[in-house]
RNA sequence: GCGGGCGUGGUGGAAUGGUAGACACACAGGACUUAAAAUCCUGAGAGGGUAUCCUCGUGCGGGUUCGAGUCCCGCCGCCCGCACCA
């Protein structure tokens, strides 16, 4: 054995090669041992990986060997989100396709991937933008269609003018396009849209199952689904009976308040405005107005509210003889609910600000508890907590809950224009998911137009519809829609003229099926049922949680919908869900105010103090704040560089090490070295021992002495604890107890000559188990000692080391012992010493004698193995 | 505004209601070396006594408990999500 220093340069490609000769990590359909599937959200394929990626897949594949080890069928895949904006913004700048420069970046990023030494079975490596891939997806397109999940509908939807695209709701945020930035417009347009409100109860159900996602992700979509109940009620038009209209629809959740409405107001957009501003040009100034400043949400948050008195009133539905005004308003939504609200000043701050503005009447009906009738009052805050209802008649004192109630029982049972009143009605704040994008670098939407047919799917044997690669992008806007050719077809019913859809798809689609693409990639069809059902849920979906909404909430709409058609076994995707924290570092600047690498960077210590300068000119720099790493902010560490200095395994040991899994980490240069110090450290111990063994050979191993029972109760315990914190994605805390492992066999082993013979085993196996344990984090390294130890075999193919639940427990223990709540001492005592002789002990011990004085303890406290507490 | 999370040494962070600060980074001192690197050893929450002892200490103020970083109530600060949702 050498002293020689491990050289991860030498090491690691080696071993990713006999990995890949052993086909090591290759999943089988047919293996019939209890599956595994962990899954990293896959990569965007932008040419490099970064340092986000690095943590992500480190965490999932310490999972996938982990399991592996466990004797379990483990599916751990890769694959590529590969159509999207960027690739084409690139092509419209280079003036090339896209398809080359997306192939290109793959496969630089599948080298990267690969020298990080993942356990990925790359026979099912797919990438979205291959016909191969979504081909599928049309065919997916075609059978949610026929099955009612798609609609083609007219609409306002969100435009950005930047991308010069639709966006779904999810993809705007503060009104602004969530990839441009861009300030969000509001257009009409005729789009595809997935019924995923005709889901909302269901995922919003479907929530309470999840019980490995963390409770932020479910919250937020709960937020996101945004389920109200209330009622639907009638007013009947008093006055504007012209219209012909007869009466408006309201939504409301406080019925209990009916006898505090004083006015009604309509969304702009609601079809009788437009109706009544064909009339009067004021209110058609007026919404044109609500238009313009309506575009971002940010102009409507400082937005003043404000109303248009149309002629119209309403009769106040349980006032006789009262009518109501009609306004139209700048903050009632046509999205939400009917478009149209009653409003009720004294119980909603936005009515009462509104009211105040127009001067309305505001009549209390909710009296706080403990409030005076006569002498409340509502000032500048509208009440809407909890009370009993007055100034109601038949609700008065009532609670809000049974006033709803009855109010909702009272309307049911009349009606306005033949139908009820009142009609309990849920609302939900989700919108259907618009997936229509102009945009080239997608996948098609599977539709033709036939002037005389209508529009209608491709027939499933006709696809897949290939997206043609030769495009230009000479001009802006859709390369697709501008081919010469592409969009001119026949009609398979008429056989006339007939012109495809030039809108592709939304690349959350790409992503919200590749999960189960990945149970059986070279299929036919979209999924083979069979595996499909197999494999899903997802037992552990690792990813950032900024997909939180977005990618994760289509998913798992998607998924049932693929349930629906008949192509998975199951409704719920992902069975646990973990959402890593970002990679951060410290930013550089110079004196011009420039951004600086952190490669270009010279940090000098002085005492607590740093300060850095340009490597180099030696000019001063100012240390700025941490932030996630970003291109613009140059806080950028190169992966390829990492793994060129220090190998992969320090990398990935760094990123596990420290902070927890799902917070920032900080990427340190010092963190780094001390990674690859660490690596070094288990090397050189893997190096004595083998060395003891090599010089001792001769020597008859004897029975354990006392130090050796030691030795090999802390290596059981720490693989005991290890595996747990795995299990729990804790691996900070497996890293400590990996550290710890290691700091006690780095002893043993420098005082193994006192007694060789008694200890060596207990070394050797605490060694080879600490190699196996360390093996998930660095793999290469654990190989490379695994063979120095004289194992036979990967150690990626060991079995997980077995631990002896009988050295988990020490005959010893130590119990501290408090005087009023504060340690003073401790007690070394049997484990199971009973309370009376515990209590005897206690009380003879020096501190407690000093501090009792002789007189007796008030009260004495005694958990048997656990502490003891004197009370004085 | 609504909802959620967090607050512990110089730093990242440990701690089923039971010895606060594991483990690591950084720092200081020492050993080895011609020297450096590497490695090894030692120290360290703050303050005092300088021995093995005492006091204070987990954002602030209360409470529950024999015992609170942990549970409860009220503040302060930071972060995240949603936001005119009727």
């Amino acid at each position: 054995m050498s002293a020689e220093r491990y050289n991860p340069r030498e090491m690691e490609p080696h071993w990713q090669n006999v990995w890949n000769q052993n086909q090591s990590f290759i999943a089988r359909n047919d293996d019939p041992r209890e599956r595994y599937y962990v899954l990293e959200m896959f990569p965007y394929p932008s040419g490099r990986i970064h340092m986000g990626h690095v943590r992500n897949y480190a965490m999932g594949d310490v999972l996938a060997r982990y399991h592996r080890a466990q004797g379990k069928n483990v599916l751990h895949p890769m694959g590529w989100d590969a159509f999207g904006l960027p690739a084409e913004n690139a092509a419209i700048e280079r003036k090339q396709n896209p398809g080359p420069w997306t192939r290109q970046n793959i496969a630089s990023m599948r080298e990267q991937l690969k020298s990080m030494g993942l356990s990925i079975d790359w026979t099912r490596e797919i990438a979205t933008c291959e016909p191969d891939y979504y081909q599928h997806q049309q065919a997916l397109f075609i059978d949610f269609l026929a099955a009612g999940l798609i609609t083609r509908k007219k609409s306002k939807v969100n435009w950005d003018p930047v991308d010069m695209t639709v966006l779904a709701n999810e993809q705007v945020i503060d009104g602004k396009g969530w990839r441009s930035g861009a300030p969000v417009e509001q257009r009409e347009l005729t789009q595809w849209f997935f019924k995923i409100s005709d889901y909302a109860d269901e995922l919003l159900a479907g929530l309470d199952g999840l019980e490995q996602w963390p409770e932020k992700v479910r919250l937020m979509q709960r937020n996101w689904i945004g389920k109200s109940e209330g009622l639907r009620l009638l007013f009947e038009i008093a006055q504007g009976s012209e219209t012909g209209a007869t009466s408006i629809d309201v939504f409301t959740t406080r019925p209990d308040t009916i006898f505090g409405a004083s006015f009604l107001a309509l969304s702009p957009d609601h079809p009788l405005t437009g109706q009544l501003a064909a009339t009067d040009p004021a209110l058609a100034t007026f919404v044109d107005e609500c238009h313009s400043l309506g575009t971002s949400t940010e102009a409507l948050e400082k937005a003043e509210k404000r109303g248009y008195l149309t002629h119209l009133t309403v009769k106040h539905p349980v006032i006789e003889g009262a009518t109501l005004p009609v306004y139209v308003a700048n903050f009632v939504l046509m999205d939400y609910g009917t478009g149209a609200v009653f409003g009720c000043p004294a119980h909603d701050q936005r009515d009462l600000d509104f009211a105040r503005k127009y001067d309305l009447e505001v009549n209390p009906v909710v009296l706080p508890p403990g409030a005076d009738a006569a002498g409340f009052v509502i000032a500048n805050e509208a009440y809407d907590e909890a009370g009993t209802i007055f100034n109601s008649e038949f609700l008065d004192g009532l609670s809000i809950e049974d006033a709803k109630r009855a109010a909702t029982a009272f309307f049911a049972e009349r009606t306005v224009d033949g139908r009820p009143q009142g009609t309990v009605e849920i609302n939900f704040r989700l919108r259907d998911w618009g997936i229509s994008r102009q945009r080239y670098w997608g996948c098609p939407i599977p539709v033709i137009h036939c002037e005389v047919c209508g529009t209608q799917p491709v027939p499933k044997k006709d696809l897949p519809v290939i997206l043609p690669e030769d495009v230009s992008f000479d001009q802006p806007g859709n390369a697709l829609d501008h081919h010469p050719t592409w969009k001119n077809t026949t009609c398979h019913q008429c056989g006339g003229a007939a012109r495809r859809e030039t809108d592709t798809m939304d690349t959350f689609v790409d992503s919200s099926w590749y999960f189960a693409r990945f149970t059986a990639p070279q299929a036919t069809t979209p999924t083979d049922p069979k595996a499909a059902s197999a494999w899903l849920p997802v037992d552990q979906y690792i990813g950032g949680v900024e997909h939180a909404i977005l990618h994760l909430l289509y998913s798992r709409f998607f998924t049932r919908a693929m349930q629906k058609t008949g192509h998975v076994a199951v409704a719920e995707p992902f069975k646990g869900l973990f959402t890593q924290g970002m990679v951060t570092h410290e930013t550089y600047k110079s004196a011009a105010g420039d951004w600086v690498l952190p490669t270009e960077v010279l940090i000098e210590v002085h005492g607590e103090k740093r300060t850095a300068k340009r490597l180099g000119t030696d000019a001063p720099l100012t240390i700025g704040s941490i932030e996630k790493m970003s291109k613009s902010k140059k806080n950028v560490v190169d992966p390829d560089e990492i793994v060129a200095t220090y190998g992969a395994d320090t990398a990935r040991w760094f990123m596990l090490s420290d902070s927890p899994p799902e917070r920032d980490v900080q990427w340190t240069e010092a963190g780094v070295e001390g990674a690859s110090r660490f690596q070094q450290r288990v090397w050189r111990l893997v190096g004595e021992t083998a060395a003891l063994n090599e010089q001792s050979k001769d020597i008859v191993v004897k029975k354990d002495d006392k130090e050796a029972v030691v030795l090999r109760k802390t290596t059981h315990r720490a693989v005991h604890a290890i595996s747990d914190e795995i299990e729990g994605l804790r691996f900070n805390r497996a890293v400590a107890q990996v550290y710890e492992l290691t700091n006690a066999l780095v002893r043993a082993a420098g005082v193994m000559a006192a007694a060789p013979e008694s200890r060596l085993d207990a070394l050797h196996d605490g060694v080879s188990r600490l190699v196996q344990v360390i093996a998930p984090m660095m793999p290469h390294l654990a190989e490379t000692c695994w063979a120095a130890l004289g194992h036979q075999g990967l150690v990626a193919d060991a079995p997980w080391p077995e631990v002896d639940p009988s050295l988990l427990i020490d005959d010893e223990i130590i119990i501290p012992v408090q005087i009023n709540g504060k340690r003073r001492g401790e007690l070394n005592v049997a484990r199971g010493t009973p309370r009376a002789d515990l209590e005897q002990q206690v009380l003879s011990l020096d501190v407690i004698v000093r501090m009792l004085e002789g007189k007796a303890p008030k009260k004495l406290v005694i958990v048997p193995d656990r502490i003891v507490n004197v009370v004085i």
